[in-house]
DNA sequence: CGAAACAATTAGACAAAGTCCAGATATTAG
DNA sequence: CTAATATCTGGACTTTGTCTAATTGTTTCG
């Protein structure tokens, strides 16, 4: 983990390790609350700075993506393969599409921008809400 | 405008007819904050509470649809046909992208949920972006 | 070794978006 | 007119995330 860091030009501190620890051994799309919590749950205290301090810098390296999908809070996804997400919409549940979708008719850019990359969220949401607002 | 909204099932107050007019006379994407000010720019006041209520309203009675790509706050878009957005995620515009955009490789859906909508977000950012955050 | 110099972390104050609530106002029905 | 219902309001509150100033940790190098 160290050394995936360090491949990233990221200094590997204790916290630093500990949370790309916590990334990359959840297969699930987190976010910083749930990081803090997961970090923080053996003895050690990470502060809640230090979390999104060190979440933001992993996104700035390349290391992980923000997946931004729920209104109110970003999703960080360990995998920056290139892939798309089932996003449902009643239990904020965030999955990926394992699929190869294929984008065409996609227009010209309008110039003096460079694309960044192309996120296909599919919104979906169970037969029966109730249900599923129900058993949340 | 008040026949508009009854055809979705909204009762025609004045504050909703307002919003309703703010939101389709712009062609631009808005968010809450900024209804609220065209909204309360003449010398009426619409409270804050309302205008949150009666934008999730109308998205709920499909008059407007949300369209979630900053991770701080949420779009809303006059235009409920099916289309994509550019976004700059420098700038923090979001713009129509024009084109018919074709979707194809898309999986089965997981079982138990339905489609709700699918949306394409082409991130962009300036060629220079030293530039443009100087502008900004 | 030990003292600068620099990097990283921390607690807590702060900011912004959005929700909630209890009371006030409108509106409608009879 | 009155009761019932729908809507609106200010303000307190919550949540996510940022900022800052002080502290701690780590290098560097004489």
């Amino acid at each position: 983990m160290p050394t995936l860091l360090r491949q990233h030009g990221i200094n590997p501190t204790h916290q630093r390790i500990e949370i790309a620890y916590a990334m990359f051994s959840s297969h699930e799309h987190l976010c910083a609350d749930q990081i803090m919590t997961i970090v923080n749950s053996r003895y050690s205290e990470t502060s809640k700075a230090t979390v999104y301090n060190t979440l933001n810098l992993f996104v700035e390296k390349k290391l992980i993506r923000e997946v931004i999908v729920d209104p109110s809070k970003v999703f960080y996804d360990a995998n920056t393969i290139p892939h798309h997400h089932f996003y449902n919409v009643v239990s904020g549940e965030l999955t990926d599409i394992d699929s190869t979708i294929e984008i065409s008719g996609l227009p010209v850019l309008p110039s003096g921008v460079i694309a960044e990359g192309i996120d296909v969220i599919v919104r979906i949401r169970p037969q029966r809400p109730e249900i599923a607002e129900a058993v949340a």
